[in-house]
RNA sequence: GCGGGUGUAGCUCAGUAGGUUAGAGCGCCAGCUUGUGGUGCUGGAUGUCGCCGGUUCGAAUCCGGUCACUCGCCCCA
């Protein structure tokens, strides 16, 4: 085995897998598009303020995951060094797009994106540190109706993947800021007269992100976390009406979800809607795309106070449940034997690409090798040209599903082989 | 970051209580077939047994460390 590893939790994408994750991006740009979403593709990599405001600072991602460095001055030719940092995210870039291009004179604004996203944890099945993400932001939007739209835009893109049943949709409301921080509140207090029970880790979550404490996997926290008292009870009015709201809609479309009391988002700039779409499949990492309401993020990295609602889905992990990736047509193999054969063939191919066959020229080997790499081309044609067919004016066909084969003048060549199913699978 | 499992040929995996040149299937290459493939037959190549160190006359095998993958936790898509 080769010493030459790519760096951990990295790897190579190829074959299946690269057209299974093909398949993911070009379902989501089609169903997106539906959506009247466009795309904004930002950087790879960002100002480390970034990120580091709208995360938090505490938080994990911020203070253990991120890939940040700063950028050597001298050989930029900048007067001060840049503190960067490889997106572990999309949603801040894309709201600091939003704020830099002075979008908020064209709202609402509906983005889509994709790309490596990087964050610094163990790697698992599903879980690496350049993974791939789907994005999609709806900026500008305060009304429930467009956390509905969001959401059924990612159903719709599940269901396309053929993932319709094999996920289900948890539903949350955190409720307004000031529903939120109440909530939290009540939860701090309730949580610290349970103190010397909760888990090490809910100690410290205690102190940094108490509302995670809530879907722990500890025996003894989730024996706790059910005599916590429930988010609902600490909503104000008009949080419960945003939440009757949206669920009304889902009903309306016709989309299950279960409403899941204990999910919460991870990053501080959530509030209202929380959803995730969850697998069991999956093991640890089951959940597929997920997302929510971040109406004061855009204030926050100093952009005009815009609401925004938005998810992210793994394109790894949608790719592993759908395998919906397609095998590209099969390939048109052309053989010239000869060097004038060689030079006519140049022609041959560009014709027969023209007309919309996929064409791979193969000039190396007898005829015997490069019918073998045909075949494990997959190729449905092979075209041979020698000096008899140059003399003829006819090439070669062989069907190699069918074992048979014809003679074909090169003007008819395309249009025969196009007829015959040349592309066709 | 914490705990468990795994690591032998390109791939999937055997490998007897530590003992001579480390195996199988698939794949690959060649020949049977000098311009006709898939099937068949015949033959062939391939590994620093993940890496480093230790124990031993002798290590794929035992011990320690390390790297990678993997399962759970953490975190999250």
């Amino acid at each position: 085995m080769s010493k030459l590893q790519p760096a951990r939790g990295t790897r190579d994408i190829y074959g299946e897998e690269a057209r299974n994750m093909r398949a993911v991006v070009d379902a989501f740009q089609r169903v997106a598009s539906s959506y009247g979403f466009e795309e904004l593709a930002t950087p790879i990599f960002e100002f480390t303020e970034v990120y580091k405001r709208p995360l938090g600072e505490t938080s994990d991602i911020v203070s253990k995951e991120m890939y940040s460095f700063e950028s050597s001055a001298r050989e930029a030719g900048d007067k001060e060094p840049e503190e960067l940092t490889l997106r572990p995210e999309f949603t801040a870039g894309i709201c600091r797009a939003f704020i830099s291009n002075g979008m908020q004179q064209n709202l609402p604004c509906r983005f889509m994106s994709w790309g490596p996203a990087f964050r610094r944890e163990r790697p698992q099945k599903g879980r690496y540190r350049q993974f791939h993400q789907i994005n999609a932001e709806l900026l500008g939007q305060d009304n429930p109706e467009a956390d509905v739209d969001i959401i059924a835009m990612a159903w719709r893109l599940l269901n396309e993947l053929g993932l319709g049943d094999k996920i289900v949709l948890h539903l949350n409301s955190l409720g307004d800021q000031e529903s939120r921080a109440a909530y939290r509140a009540d939860l701090v207090a309730y949580l610290s007269s349970h103190k010397d029970r909760l888990s090490e880790d809910s100690l410290r979550r205690l102190e940094t992100n108490p509302l995670r404490i809530l879907d722990s996997k500890d025996e003894g926290d989730r024996e706790i976390v059910a005599g916590a008292p429930p988010m609902s009870a600490s909503m104000n009015e008009a949080s419960k009406q945003f939440f009757d709201t949206v669920k009304a809609g889902l009903d309306a479309i016709g989309i299950p979800y279960v409403h899941d009391e204990k999910l919460v988002r991870g990053m501080d700039y959530y509030c209202h809607t929380a959803f995730e779409f969850i697998t069991s499949e999956l093991g640890a990492q089951g959940t597929v795309l997920a997302g929510g309401r971040y109406d004061g993020l855009i204030e926050q990295l100093g952009g005009p106070p815009t609401p925004g609602v938005g998810w992210a889905g793994g394109i790894e992990r949608l790719a592993m449940l759908s395998a919906a990736g397609h095998v590209p047509a099969r390939p048109v193999m052309l053989m010239p034997m000869g060097e004038a054969a060689t030079r006519k063939a140049f022609e041959l191919a560009e014709e027969l690409r023209s007309a919309g066959a996929n064409v791979i020229s193969d000039r190396s080997g007898n005829l015997k090798k490069r019918l073998n790499r045909a075949n494990r081309a997959g190729a449905r044609f092979a075209v041979i040209v020698g000096d008899n067919e140059l003399e003829s004016g006819l090439a070669a066909v062989k069907d190699l599903d069918a074992g048979t084969q014809s003679d074909v003048a090169f003007p008819d060549l395309a249009e025969t082989v196009c007829n015959m199913g040349g592309d066709a699978r």
